[in-house]
RNA sequence: GCGGAUGUGGCGUAAUUGGCAGCCGCGCCAGACUUAGGAUCUGGUGCCGUGAGGCGUGGGGGUUCGAGUCCCUUCAUCCGCACCA
């Protein structure tokens, strides 16, 4: 009897279920794992043969650690609150949370069929509201925090105002007034500039098309990262978090995390961190200063203008009588010019002269002031002190508008660009004359410092995240305004803010948020709730913390599970979240451990990226409409039976490539029955064939339902079953590598499932003894399990495979049916192919799941040779073997192989200059 | 422009980390068995050459007894960031 995947996986997943064989307890004798994987937005279009690529690599790294004795946790959820849901709610009407069930038990159907070790009894979603009641939570604490720069961490805001009262306010910057006597509005207000979740006008990326705000992380080239509309930069009020405070925690912390580089580079990129100085310049006939942040205070001999941003708050008054229509113009340019516009004409040089100077804080030189929109208000101080000789981007706008370039460091050549490198010694730059760059940035700094005129400062990149969104499906803000438009967070004992119904999904009339449309929904029954919700990435950014205690209606996570679990042993999840959700994670994990509620600073201590699958599309070629011709036909004679069946005065002759299904395309070759049956129009199609076949075009893209490309697990499930997809999931490359799905190979893992089964099965029956195992027989499990142990832990999933398929045909060529080596061999294949794994351990007589076996212990005296073949090569190409016992030395090798004949023939009477031998390896002689 | 990765047969890939390049699989070729099949089994398969042999890890150079692996240089592809002063 062949084995029945369909009866035996569908059996062991019941078990599996019915006897919660991978429930994780929140206390155990053994060591804990934790392997996470980022859990899912539950779209409706289902899984792909991609997504699970990631989920199958953790399973099987869960599943080893079980065997090797670890008490593992491997949970899963769903990302449940998201646009998608909503569009599809505004379109039909249907509630996000509808959908949002129905998609979810379609992945878990899926899911399920491939048999993942997940513990299900800690199932979290993230818009359920026994879970966004902690999202909830944590924003109150946000709210109730600040940032403590001489604690540096965050502190409950009472020790702010503590400050505050102390000091009479002395701790704000340049306010003076006594804390008690100031309104309630007021002290409100001067705490949203401190608290960590925090309402103020910003600029925000504003996206029409959505009706909501974007964080700059959601935002791709000038478009929303979801459906790819239009953003524009606009000034709201909004919450947002205060990232920025953890800027150089985040950027540090990368150090002690075993993080892909890639991933730790763009995080590193995000922050932005450059160090420099600040610098004022003095306006000319004003007491006005000027302020602008340099990373190259050397240069300063070399600035021949000072760039304003357009929305800097001292163009008016720096621009003269003179200038003023020329400026206002300019700033009514800049500001119509959306974000997309701006950055797809980088190299388009704009901007206006003000009429106003300022004078250089050295040579009290007269310094024209610019307008230009090559320099951002966000960063820095808007402000830009120009040395168009050594930066690039000043150089081309002196250019442009025929502005002085001087050279302060010799090594360039200024008629062709400018010289941006930081080396070279300083010239026409009076007290720094004959410095060597980095000597000369010191002695500027000092100098500056000296006279008053700045101090060193560090810039980030890093924007606070916007935290509002104008949207239905997310977390309600729980927050309320007073009357005086004081906004209060609720009491905790108040949460859940449940989200509310809604008659439509849209914005109201007066351009509302959607929860605006909530009828009697009011704090209290008369203060206003604050509309905007989440978004999609709040939930994220702490579920792994909620998985170790799931359904706690007392706190978020009890201090003793969270103790216990600590944080991921284990991330495997896409690059794509590379500096958004990965650094969101990372700043709530910080700032939870600031306020004592966890004993971790990071998320996750290994982070492993899994490559994209991508589609591999095929195409028919249509001559006119209904003629279709095989790929390597085209532009080749065809006969005249061929040619009538072509109207050429009607039909258009160029082929036009079609995507057609992969379901019905096998190497390449169309299944032209099915094809005909694929859609109506082309019941009656006609072909031009190749060798009797039609033979498809393919093209490598993303997979998606448009391009006909998409792979299911479910087909392939049906098909082959749970273990030889997950088999061959493993088996496409290494975990990492973007690759093409090619659903072909699979036959080749399908073939090593059957062969494995063979080897303990004689026909129908089991046929295994309990004879000692032979030697070769033990030499080929050892070498095999020091292997698997060495590609599971160095994450190369691919190269076990191989190594499982070498030990079947090994096994297999010396008729081993012995207990004593089929029994481990079963142990170490279960990570992988478990429900085969399970089904042979039970015909062998075990009444237990496979899951909590031993793993087996490898020993090296089975691999343990006494002699070694070596390789004899001349002047480095191998020539010929020989064997030698491994107690030789290498003195004695060395004489036997001169010796051999073939040796001498191959030295053709000459004298070796000198024989290499290096032991158990290679024997190498140079001529 | 900056940063991260990747280049090996027709294809996906491998190489105990400086020691026999091409493991494992797909595909292909040949054979066996078959009331034909896109099933199964056996053997072969880097390239050139009938052969001895030669050539081969994107290109060029170097270090070494020995380089896919280390160094320099160059090219190509993919991804991320980007007027960040």
């Amino acid at each position: 009897m062949e084995y029945n995947f369909r009866e035996t996986e569908k059996n062991w997943q019941d078990y599996w279920a019915k006897n919660k064989t991978f429930k994780a307890e929140n206390d155990s004798s053994k060591p804990k794992y934790y392997v996470l994987d980022m859990f899912p937005y539950p779209s409706g279009a289902g899984l792909h043969v991609g997504h699970p690529l990631g989920y199958i690599a953790s399973d099987i790294f869960a599943r080893y650690k079980r065997l090797k004795g670890f008490n593992v946790l491997h949970p899963m959820g769903y990302d449940s609150f998201g646009l998608p849901a909503e569009q599809y709610a505004i379109q039909t009407g249907q509630h996000p949370e509808i959908t949002t069930k129905t998609n979810i038990a379609r992945y878990r159907e899926q899911l399920d069929k491939i048999g993942f070790s997940f513990d299900w009894g800690r199932e979290v979603r993230t818009s359920d509201p026994s879970y966004y009641k902690w999202t909830q939570w944590i924003f109150i604490q946000l709210f109730n925090s600040w940032y403590n720069p001489e604690t540096n961490k965050a502190e409950n805001i009472s020790t702010l105002i503590d400050k505050f009262r102390n000091n009479s306010l002395s701790f704000g910057e340049g306010r003076a007034e006594a804390w008690d006597n100031l309104s309630e509005k007021e002290q409100s207000g001067l705490l949203l500039e401190y608290r960590l979740a925090f309402l103020s006008d910003t600029m925000v990326n504003w996206c029409p098309q959505l009706g909501t705000v974007l964080a700059n992380e959601e935002v791709k080239d000038g478009v929303s990262e979801r459906g790819g509309y239009p953003v524009e930069r606009k000034l709201m009020k909004q919450w947002s978090l205060r990232i920025t405070a953890y800027a150089e925690r985040l950027l540090n912390d990368l150090e002690g995390i075993d993080w892909t580089e890639s991933i730790k580079e763009a995080q590193r990129n995000w922050i932005g961190k450059s160090e420099g100085t600040s610098l004022k310049f003095r306006i000319e006939n004003s007491d006005s200063e000027i302020e602008v942040f340099t990373t190259r205070p050397d240069t300063i001999f070399g600035v021949s203008f000072v760039t304003l941003a357009p929305e800097h708050e001292l163009v008016a008054a720096v621009t003269t009588a003179e200038q003023k229509k020329a400026v206002e113009e300019y700033i009514t340019f800049a500001k119509n010019r959306s974000e997309r516009e701006r950055m797809a004409d980088v190299k388009k040089i704009t901007g206006v002269f003000t009429g106003g100077y300022v004078l250089h804080p050295f040579t009290g030189k007269k310094v024209p002031i610019w307008i230009g929109d090559y320099v951002l208000a966000g960063y820095g101080t808007g402000a830009v002190m120009a040395v168009p000789g050594h930066d690039s981007r000043d150089y081309a706008f002196a250019k442009h508008f025929d502005l002085p370039i001087i050279e302060v460091v010799a090594g360039g050549d200024l008629s062709k660009e400018s010289y941006d490198a930081k080396e070279g010694k300083l010239i026409n730059s009076d007290f720094l004359n004959g410095l060597e760059v980095k000597d000369a940035v010191k002695k500027a700094i000092a100098a500056i410092g000296e006279k008053g005129l700045g101090k060193g400062k560090t810039n980030f990149r890093l924007r606070d995240a916007i935290f509002g969104r104008q949207r239905y499906w997310g977390e309600p803000i729980p927050v309320y305004y007073t009357e005086d438009g004081i906004p209060k967070v609720l009491d905790e004992t108040e949460l859940p803010l449940i989200l509310p119904e809604v008659d439509k999904y849209l914005p109201t009339e007066t351009g509302e948020p959607p929860l605006a449309r909530a009828k009697d929904w009011k704090y209290k029954g008369k203060f206003e709730y604050e509309y905007s919700t989440m978004p999609g990435w709040a939930g994220s950014s702490w579920y792994f913390l909620r998985y170790m205690d799931a359904h706690n209606d007392k706190e978020f996570a009890s201090r003793k599970a969270i103790d216990y679990w600590q944080n991921v042993d284990l991330y495997i999840g896409g690059a794509e979240h590379a500096t958004g959700h990965l650094l969101y994670i990372r700043f709530w994990t910080k700032f939870l451990y600031d306020l004592g509620l966890i004993p971790v600073t990071e998320p996750a201590k290994k982070l492993i990226n899994q490559g994209m699958i991508q589609g591999v599309s095929s195409f028919v070629y249509r001559i006119g409409q209904r003629v279709f011709i095989s790929k390597n036909r085209i532009g080749s004679k065809l006969s005249e039976e061929e040619m009538s069946m072509i109207n050429p005065d009607e039909d258009n002759l160029t082929p036009l490539p079609i995507h057609v299904d992969v379901n019905i395309v096998n190497n390449n070759v169309l299944d032209i029955e099915a094809f005909k049956n694929w859609r109506e129009e082309y019941k009656n199609a006609e072909f031009i064939l190749e060798d009797g076949k039609y033979i498809c075009g393919s093209e490598v893209e993303k997979m998606s339902k448009s391009k006909w490309n998409v792979v299911s697990p479910d087909t392939m499930v049906e098909q082959y079953g749970a273990d030889a997809l997950r088999l061959y999931e493993m088996f496409l490359g290494p975990l990492e590598l973007s690759k093409p799905w090619n659903t072909n190979g699979i036959s080749g893992v399908s073939n090593f499932m059957r062969k494995l089964w063979r080897l303990y099965h004689n026909g129908d029956t089991l046929n295994i003894s309990d004879e000692a195992p032979a030697k070769p027989e033990l030499k080929v499990l050892h070498k095999t399990i020091k292997k698997i142990v060495h590609d599971i832990e160095n994450f190369s999933f691919n190269t076990s495979v191989s190594n499982f398929m070498i030990c079947v045909n090994e096994l297999t060529e010396l008729k081993c049916n012995k207990r004593a080596i089929l029994e481990p061999l079963a142990i170490i294949i279960a990570p992988y192919a478990p429900h085969m794994a399970e089904e042979l351990w039970k015909r062998l007589g075990h009444t237990e799941s496979i899951t909590y076996a031993a793993f087996p212990e490898f020993r090296e005296e089975y691999l343990v040779e006494s002699a070694f073949n070596y390789p004899v090569s001349i002047n480095g190409k191998t020539r010929f073997f020989q064997e030698y016992d491994l107690s030789l030395s290498k003195e004695d090798i060395e004489k036997e192989v001169l010796n051999l004949e073939q040796t001498q023939k191959y030295l053709e009477g000459k004298t070796p200059k000198k024989i290499i031998v290096v032991h158990n390896r290679i024997v190498n002689i140079v001529v």
